[in-house]
DNA sequence: ACCTGAACACCGTTCAAGT
DNA sequence: ACCTGAACACCGTTCAAGT
């Protein structure tokens, strides 16, 4: 593995590789069984005692976010790289693509994501703003050549592509890239013929 | 309680007061702690043994379905009464607002719901139908009004309705209510001017 | 016909004891 | 410095035995 999912410090070399080990059977155990998977398989697959797991990775979040680290850095490197496509529009959706697309690789992801942002020590807490952070700046891009209204944050963008993300892993894959494609264009500006057609009502 | 949430035929007395009180707990528990709450819990707090919780609902989808009747045929009603709006827009606006406000009542229940889409044997099955139907004609209505694409069903719009609903779930009331919005605009036609602004990309 | 509760298998989390 | 595994508390689900 890269430097990029290593702990802070120099470990002793059987910490190290009961670190890796868990890493990649949480990988596994995550992607076939979804986020709330058994944490003892986990440790089992990995051949170590569950008091190790805990040690390396005291909460499940915990886990979650060293096993998303790389993938995030990837989806932000994509975000800067999309701008500069030529077209703001299409950069903005396939960076949305993409990201709903690895986030519906966990089933329950979605999910642990959107709500660590109700408590700012979630260690995915800063997972969510880096990658809200990355979909601001094609955001703003997209909302300057007026494909996007002014009352759309990056919040609501990145809420989208979860609720995209949720809703594939319980449809199908057609229907997925439909209600993705759905929401990303209904943060486009109302067009003022189509605006409150017959009656506002109370 | 009504006709409409009790089981086929006649009970025997006790058994009758047994399956009230499960279903008046489940409903507090399932507010309060979401659907994926304890079911021994609910067995207690009904003062009955867990079996017996077993014997009137085999599974957390049976005791749900009997939990949501009453209220899905309220947001049937309300469909139907919604098709005498003047305005088709904000008739399907309602209906979706609506419907997202009473499944955001209960944590995870908007998975439960659009994952019963898998298994035609889930009791919650039949219950997703019927408000797909009652959404449908409240789409269709607005369709014929120009107000949606020719490509959104009405199992779409199902499905954006939970989307909306999970998304609420997590975020505060004010982010929820936007983004159901920007979501039902997502199915408004695309004005052509708007559409492929700049290059369509490989 | 219905209810009870023990039984079984599983899990999350902690922590004293080891090396 | 790290690892182990027993301990505790909890849960889903089944089913023999009761009334």
């Amino acid at each position: 593995m890269t430097a990029a999912n290593t702990p802070h410090r120099p470990m002793r070399a059987d910490a190290r590789r009961n670190y890796e080990r868990l890493l990649a059977e949480a990988e596994v155990a995550f992607r076939e069984q979804g986020t709330e998977t058994s944490l003892e398989e986990i440790a089992r697959r990995a051949g170590v005692s569950i008091g190790t797991l805990y040690g390396h990775f005291p909460t499940r979040q915990a886990l979650l976010e060293a096993m998303l680290h790389e993938s995030i850095d990837r989806l932000v490197a994509i975000a800067e790289e999309l701008l500069a496509h030529p077209s703001p529009g299409e950069a903005l959706a396939r960076w949305a693509r993409a990201t709903a697309a690895h986030m519906s690789a966990y089933r329950g992801l979605a999910t642990s994501l959107l709500s660590s942002l109700k408590d700012e020590n979630n260690p995915l807490y800063r997972a969510c703003q880096q990658m809200t952070a990355a979909g601001q700046r094609l955001l703003d891009r997209a909302r300057t050549a007026g494909l996007v209204r002014a009352e759309a944050g990056a919040d609501d963008m990145f809420a989208l592509i979860n609720a995209a993300a949720w809703a594939r892993e319980q449809v199908s894959a057609e229907q997925g890239d439909r209600l993705l494609a759905f929401m990303l264009d209904g943060l486009r500006p109302v067009p003022a013929e189509t605006r409150r057609p017959v009656d506002p009502g109370p």
